[in-house]
DNA sequence: TCGTACAATGTAAGCGTTTACATTACTAAA
DNA sequence: TTTAGTAATGTAAACGCTTACATTGTACGA
């Protein structure tokens, strides 16, 4: 058997450190079962010939890509990027690359790339929040992929996630604004019919009302898409809408930034003539004037420990179990008492 | 030949569909080359039995994974953020997936990545800038990847890439601010050992200097590392330096961003007593007060060529070649002339 | 000295596709 | 009717690894 040209394989290295290609395997995978003498002689070659284990042949030996698949809806947004650069980053820890896919917000396309990045070969999957056709979900289980949901956390969601409570974290942002006074309260949401989310966080300040004596069909609610100028434009709607609003929740810093430019516009001071608040504390909080108040939200946290448990599960096949993650209120600037 | 338990291999739909595994084949791969009677009876049996076809086996078989491999410095960069985006938007449409891996800037860690995405069956690599050890290139070379340089463009590189002239950008803005009558120039620069990009920009103001008559051993230069709070920290000593620069440039956005922020925290007002000047236009740009005069880039633009470019190449072998882009000046609210 | 246990290594059978080549079934021109 | 040409399908080798099992070598207690 002759070195043939092209890229060495593991025979070729075998040939060159005269052993068997098992005993080159044993040295790439379990370097200890080889004596110290032979795996000299094998890395020798391995380096001499350049060689490079082929990838498919692996996967296909062992079923295993050692690849996770993340889908967002987009990286676009600071939070999904924020959170999947850590995800990747403890995934390399753990020896796994990370595949990912996008979905828009759509539906239909999550679906398609759940399929997309199973038939690409994934071990396990991250998806963002837990609605979802269960035809899909029965598919994964058919494929023996598992899948963590992250970015939302519901106790009674029967599947695993990493995340934290939407709703409470929003009920606990609305009580703060009641108790500064705010009886006129307005809501800048996402789409709440495909993102659990944005339903969530909506539940979350009408559990507020309630729970201080307003009435939750008071809260003026306009849903938009995502983006700083979907923000501003739904703003001016509220505002024109003349209810009397003191205090408008925005469903992420996004759009509460797009809010305050609106604001700034129509010349209306913020906080003293309306309170804008957030929700996620990207970078953009920060640097809006004036700063934005909103609900701080782990995202690298979040990404890691997704990662972990997603690892764990591949390599000693520790089951997936929920984990909470907390949130934190930052009051800055956007946010004030109402004026007695 | 039964179906044995676990997944359904292609023996499995033949046997079900009472055709031979290669036909099989050619009905999922060369659809018109099999008889439209058969390809029913296949696609019959494929959906009954829920058949997806195993990755490993395919690659091995065709030695291509359709996997286009990314690394970049961080995805919680927003310009970086969103040129993947857009990559791998643009990579969804001809049919490949993203693998994404990520380097914190460190050049170590990005050859580690290079290789580990190689070894994960990479067909071809997306890479950010221009520098690196040519024993990397040569590595590529010998595993037959492509690799398509991004987020620059140079005319002299001799690799392909996909980008803009950052130094004539640079010295576009640079000339103008000149013109402006500024004369005491600063630039808070991202480290310039690692990364070429800041390198370019630098070249360019000294460019625009030398040009207009200003020697350009008066820019005072200060290096740091990526952050809002970096850009804070440098703004302050640069005013500590009692430089009287009236103009300060900083290597990009998120610099600038923080030292907006400074210069408000010294009660400074901009663009009056200073100007400030990003780069990238990325969101936070418009979203600060002052909104922040800026360098466009398109980053967007940059991540679909640059998919297009390496999804023609594998497809078709259609050779890459370097696409230079444009950028644009926005001049906003932090830039103005030097009072009389 | 023998036998046992264990460490190190080798042999060879898969893993599930693709595809070159062979075969068979048709079509249409002669 | 024959035949050449083409379309449709089948056969089986190859892709490069892992790993169960078999074999050989070595150390050590009896």
């Amino acid at each position: 058997m002759r070195i043939k040209n092209g890229t060495p394989t593991l025979h070729d290295v075998a040939f060159a450190a005269n052993v068997s290609t098992a005993t080159v395997s044993r040295c790439l995978n379990f370097p200890d079962k080889v004596s110290p003498a032979t795996r000299q002689k094998v890395s020798a070659a391995i380096s001499e010939l350049g060689y490079l284990p082929n990838f498919g042949a692996k996967v296909m030996a062992t079923n295993r890509t050692n690849t996770i698949g993340a889908i967002i809806p987009t990286m676009e947004n600071a939070i999904f990027a924020r959170g999947l650069q850590a995800f990747q980053e403890e995934l390399l820890l753990h020896g796994f690359t990370l595949l990912v896919a996008s979905t828009s917000y759509r539906p239909e396309i999550e679906q398609e790339q759940i399929r997309a990045l199973v038939a690409r070969g994934a071990d396990a999957l991250l998806l963002i929040g837990h609605e979802r056709d269960p035809e899909i979900y029965r598919f994964l289980e058919n494929q023996g992929v598992a899948a963590l949901t992250a970015w939302a956390y519901n106790s009674q969601a029967e599947r695993p996630s990493v995340g934290f409570d939407n709703r409470a974290a929003m009920r606990e942002m609305a009580v703060k604004v009641i108790e500064m006074g705010h009886r006129k309260l307005a809501l800048i949401s996402a789409q709440r019919a495909t993102n659990d989310r944005a339903q969530a966080r909506h539940s979350g300040i009408l559990d507020a009302m309630a729970e201080n004596g307003l009435d939750p069909n008071d809260l003026y609610l306009l849903e938009t898409t995502y983006g700083i100028e979907e923000g501003a434009q739904a703003f001016k709607q509220v505002m024109a809408a003349n209810t009397g609003a003191t205090a408008v929740f925005c469903g992420n810093d996004v759009l509460a930034v797009g809010a305050l430019r609106s604001a700034r516009e129509l010349n209306l001071n913020v906080p003293k003539d309306v309170s804008i608040i957030g929700f996620d504390d990207i970078e953009l909080a920060q640097v809006a004037y004036p700063a934005l108040t909103t609900v701080h939200v782990p995202h690298r946290e979040m990404g890691v420990f997704a990662a972990k448990a997603l690892a764990n599960l591949i390599k000693e096949g520790t089951a997936l179990k929920s984990i909470p993650l907390k949130t934190k209120l930052v009051f800055r600037d956007t946010l004030a008492a109402v004026a007695p």
